[in-house]
DNA sequence: CGTCGTGTTGAGCCGTATCAAATTCCGTGG
DNA sequence: CCACGGAATTTGATACGGCTCAACACGACG
């Protein structure tokens, strides 16, 4: 596959994102530095490491996890197209959890030692760059609640509605279907549930028709309805930007 | 009391902070539009509402909550001297938790709409908010982790050491004693425990001689032994921004 | 001197973890 | 094309950590 330029970039084109100012889009197509693609299963940070790198995932999807010195592992995120990956070690220092494709990812590259000079020659995307992390903060607040406040059919509820708005809100997917290319062990260690329960719970939601996740595939009938149970408001999608 | 200049903030005084240069210290004497002390209990910020403000903590502590549909609380996070407040208001639209204060407080009170302009004229400036964000959303990963991977003696364990080594950072308390002017129906809601549960559990750590909080003080004598419970490495604290 | 907010302690129950094993699904090599 | 092995999913049985309910202690305050 041939390299994009941002300005025919197919992420940018969708609605969901704010449009780039000329001079926006000039700057981009210099800071971007390349493309990657990565299979399955393989790492693109690894806790700890110092990345010079910093990426903005076109397709594909991936996780975040940080693993605890018991090892068990605790998934942060799910990574989706138009996340931003590696701020933190672009600005702290150095990366504080690991990074994984799930399935096979396409990312535009970024360098860590270019941030600077976006931040003096382009306001406008040093602002972006903030609201994204200041998205994010907002996103993990909300997971700390679930985690913390509420039982374990909400907190799946609440994940799978997650991420089916969040891949609608991009166009990805027909219909009431979206993919959904994680195991069940994943979506364990991301609510703090072991496997089996989490697997009976899965049970539950489908045999009350909430919600149905095998191949890969997640299918949400009744959007109203699980977010309902999930004790969550069905925000609409606010215009955001991209990296 | 009277209003105190940047120049002469006995905060950025710390060594942990980083020191502005001239220029940066002018724009923010500008930048800074006036000072606010409010009582305990009172609310700076309410879910919801669109605050026309930022802070920055000069004095005193609070702290972050939400509020879910069920009437349940989950406390995002303790506000300590020197923190941020109101970013994601001033980003994002509006704020998506409260925020309260649990002793007496004295803020620094900045314009929202003069964000802009710290963005156009100090890229420096700029990088050191995105720089917070960025530190915030690192602390909410390890809160999501602790509430997904820890049993309650850790979680307690790890809040507690969390506040005593923020508050020992800043120069704040002295030697094992900091103030820790909360409740413990605070901590619980912080850490997804119940109030009793999260009673017995002190009591525990105290029996242990490992921490000791009563009448708002926090007392710990050995630091390294509190850290191997509570999982958590004691790292370095790393010289941060401050607005 | 009652009332209210906060902390403390005990009893019993429930949601979820853990352990164990069967089943399905797939990629691989014969 | 089939046999095999490993990973992921499913299901049942049992144990336990933490929740709920309830009562009491204590100090601050009107």
């Amino acid at each position: 596959m041939r390299q994009i330029s941002c300005e025919h970039c197919p992420l940018r084109r969708k609605s969901l994102f704010r449009a780039f100012e000329d001079d926006e889009l000039a700057f981009m197509e210099g800071f971007k530095a390349g493309e990657l693609t990565v299979d399955r299963g393989s790492h693109l940070m690894i806790e700890g490491a110092p990345s010079p790198q910093i990426f903005t995932v076109l397709e594909g999807m991936g996780l975040r996890y940080k693993t605890l010195e018991n090892g068990r592992r605790q998934v942060i995120n799910f990574l989706l197209p138009g996340d931003l990956v590696g701020l933190q070690a672009g600005l702290l220092g150095e990366m504080k959890h690991s990074v994984q494709a799930t399935s096979e990812m396409r990312l535009c590259v970024f360098n860590r030692s270019d941030l600077w000079a976006l931040y003096r020659k382009q306001p406008s995307l040093a602002y972006d760059v903030t609201w994204i992390a200041a998205a994010e903060e907002h996103f993990l607040g909300e997971t700390v609640a679930t985690l913390g406040q509420r039982d374990a059919t909400q907190r799946v509820a609440w994940a799978l509605l997650k991420i089916y708005s969040r891949l609608s809100d991009l166009g990805i997917g027909q219909g009431p279907r979206v993919p959904m290319p994680y195991r069940q062990q994943d979506l364990a260690d991301a609510l703090g549930l072991s496997l089996v329960h989490t697997n009976k719970t899965l049970a539950k939601l489908r045999s009350r028709k909430l919600a149905e996740w095998n191949d890969g595939e997640l299918h949400i009938s009744d959007v109203e309805k699980l977010a309902d149970l999930a004790m969550t408001d069905t925000e609409e999608p606010a215009r955001r930007p991209l990296l």
